[in-house]
DNA sequence: CGATTGACCGCTA
DNA sequence: TTAGCGGCCAATC
């Protein structure tokens, strides 16, 4: 079943220009509820669209790439086929250089 | 319809 | 400074 606030969430994912990412906190806040974070992790967790809906240009707020439907290292892959480098540890080496904020 | 889980964040020890 | 626990919102079982 394909909610609203999926489509919000998914909405918000196009947005985000190639070689940039952000964070599920900051996803959070651009749909308005900045407290539900878990609740965003969830609406891409159920996202049928891997490829077509950018959601591995979302990562954690403390720099991790988190975790990701298609698997760990996919998401890295795609991330680093975007421009964005990944470090051994698992965090974005230019996080706060690549970071993309939304207007609200 | 009620309970549990999940791609998280922030505070406390 | 690093590790652990609770809380939050939606989706899924």
């Amino acid at each position: 079943m394909v909610t609203d606030f999926q489509k919000l969430v998914w909405a918000k994912l196009e947005e985000i220009p190639q070689g940039r990412i952000t964070s599920y906190k900051e996803l959070a806040r651009a749909v308005g509820k900045s407290r539900a974070v878990r609740a965003v992790g969830s609406a891409c967790a159920s996202n049928p669209n891997l490829i077509e809906v950018p959601c591995h240009r979302v990562v954690r707020s403390d720099g991790k790439v988190g975790s990701y439907r298609g698997g760990y290292k996919t998401k890295i892959a795609l991330l680093e086929k975007e421009g964005i480098s990944i470090d051994q540890n698992g965090c974005v080496a230019n996080f706060s250089n690549c970071f993309h904020h939304f207007d609200s």
